[in-house]
DNA sequence: CATAGTTTCATACAACTGTTTGAAATGCAA
DNA sequence: TTGCATTTCAAACAGTTGTATGAAACTATG
C-alpha cells in the first residue's frame, strides 16, 4: 500500500469540488485533473465513482454524529443526565454551522459537501441517509427527557425547524448577504448559532422561554406547549 | 403557430420531471419521451435545453411572485396600508406551502420545481434568480412597515427563517415523516403554514407576541426587539 | 388545387461521460 | 541484483448527452 497518497489526494479534490459546484456538473476528469493523479486511479482506488462518493459521504457523516453526540452527551452529563434544551439544539447545530460558516472558511469544504449531500439526491448517497434517521432520534429522545411536557408533534416540528434554520442559512448565505446589503453578518457563526437556538427553543415552548445566552439555560421542564397549533 | 400542443407537453412533462426526479437526472430524451414528441422539438421550439429551462422558471416564478404580492397587498389594504406580520409572512410562504404540501398534490409540479430550482442551482437558472432579491425587497418594506422598531438586522433574519422553515418543510418531507413516524401532518398545509409563521413571528418579535390564527394578529408596532441577540 | 410556411420526424453528429485495458513504472522482499 | 506485487499511466472503449440536418408531413392562404 506504501502511502495512499492518491487516495487521499482523490478524496479531498472530490470533496472541495463537490462541495463547492455540486454533484452535477464535476466529473472524474475534473476531480483527478485537480489532483493531479491519472484518470484510471479513481477507479483503481475505489472501484466507481459511486463508491467514492459514498466513502466521501459515510466518512463525513460518521464524524459529523460522532461531533454531535460528543456535545449533546457532554450536555447531559453535566445537566446530571438530562440537559436543558437549549444545549441539545446547540449540539444539534452547531457543528455544521461551525464548519460551514465563519472567517476560517477554508477548511469547510467537509460541512459543505454534507450540506450538499443533503441537498443534491445522488443515488448512491441516498442508500445511506436513511441511517441518519436513527441519529436525530437520538436527539428526539434528548429533547423528550429535556421537555417532559411537550408533545411529540411539537417536539419533531421543533428539531425540523431547527435543522431547517441551520442548514438554509448555509445554503442560502449569499441571499441573506445581498438582501440584508451586508447587514447580517454571516462571520458571526456563534451569532448565528445563538440565534438558531433561540428561534427554536421559542418554537417548542411556545415563546414562554427565552434563552438569550448559551449560558443561560432555560427551565428544563414544566413549559406546557399545547399552544394549540 | 397553429395550436402550440407541442410546446406546451415539452413543458409540463420537463416541469414534472425535474421536480421529481431534480435536473441532474433528467434528460432531454426522458422529457420528450414524457412528452410524447420528438426529440428536435425541444430545440426547435425553444433553441436549447437551457432556454427551455429558464422559460419554465421565469413562467414560474412570476406566477409565484405575483400571488404573494396579492395576498400581501390584500392584507395591506385590509389594514389600512400596514398590513400586521402575521399576514405579510403568510403571503410569504402561503403560495409556496399550498402549492407543494397537501392532498392535492397532483398539480403540485409546479411548486415543487420551484423549490429544486432554488436549490440544486443551474447555470440558467442561477442567471435569472438574482431578480428575487428585488421581489424579497417589497416583503421586507411590508415587514418594516409594520414592526417600525424592529431592527433591520432582526427583520432579514426573520424573513430568511420563515423561508428556510417553509422550504425545508417542502424539501425534507420525507425525513419529518418518517422521523415522527407520521405523527408530524404533512396534509395539514394550513397548520403548517400556521407553525412556521407563529415561529416566524416569534422569532422577530422575540416571543412576547403569540400569533394563534390567522384572524388574530399581533400587535403592529410598539414590540420593542433589541433583545440582544 | 397549388403553394408557401410551419412543424414534425428519423437519423446522424460531435462532445463528453464513467470505465477498462495492458503496458510501463515503481516499491519492496529475498 | 532478481523477482513479484502494487501502483501509475496513456490510450481506447462503449454509452449517453445536447444539438444539427434535411427530408417528410402538415396547415393555411391564395
Amino acid at each position: 500500500m506504501a502511502s495512499d497518497h492518491t487516495r487521499t489526494a482523490i478524496l479531498s479534490a472530490a470533496e472541495q469540488l463537490y462541495a463547492d459546484r455540486g454533484f452535477a456538473d464535476v466529473t472524474l476528469r475534473d476531480i483527478v485533473a485537480a489532483a493531479d493523479v491519472n484518470l484510471a486511479a479513481v477507479n483503481y482506488h475505489f472501484g466507481s465513482k459511486d463508491e467514492l462518493i459514498a466513502e466521501l459521504f459515510v466518512t463525513r457523516s460518521l464524524a459529523t454524529n460522532r461531533e454531535r453526540l460528543n456535545e449533546l452527551k457532554a450536555a447531559e452529563a453535566a445537566g446530571g443526565g438530562r440537559a436543558n434544551i437549549d444545549s441539545i439544539l446547540r449540539a444539534l447545530v452547531g457543528p455544521t454551522l461551525r464548519g460551514c460558516l465563519g472567517p476560517d472558511r477554508e477548511r469547510s469544504a467537509a460541512a459543505r459537501f454534507m450540506i450538499r449531500a443533503s441537498i443534491e439526491s445522488v443515488p448512491p448517497i441516498r442508500r445511506i441517509k436513511n441511517r441518519e434517521i436513527d441519529h436525530l432520534r437520538k436527539f428526539a429522545a434528548a429533547m423528550r427527557r429535556s421537555l417532559p411536557d411537550c408533545s411529540e408533534v411539537e417536539l419533531y416540528w421543533g428539531l425540523h425547524f431547527a435543522l431547517a434554520m441551520a442548514h438554509q442559512t448555509i445554503r442560502d448565505s449569499e441571499r441573506l448577504t445581498k438582501l440584508s446589503e451586508g447587514l447580517c453578518d454571516l462571520n458571526d457563526v456563534q451569532g448565528i448559532i445563538d440565534r438558531v437556538v433561540t428561534v427554536s427553543v421559542m418554537a417548542l415552548t411556545g415563546g414562554e422561554a427565552q434563552s438569550k445566552s448559551p449560558a443561560r439555560p432555560v427551565a428544563p421542564y414544566g413549559r406546557l406547549t399545547r399552544q394549540d397549533l
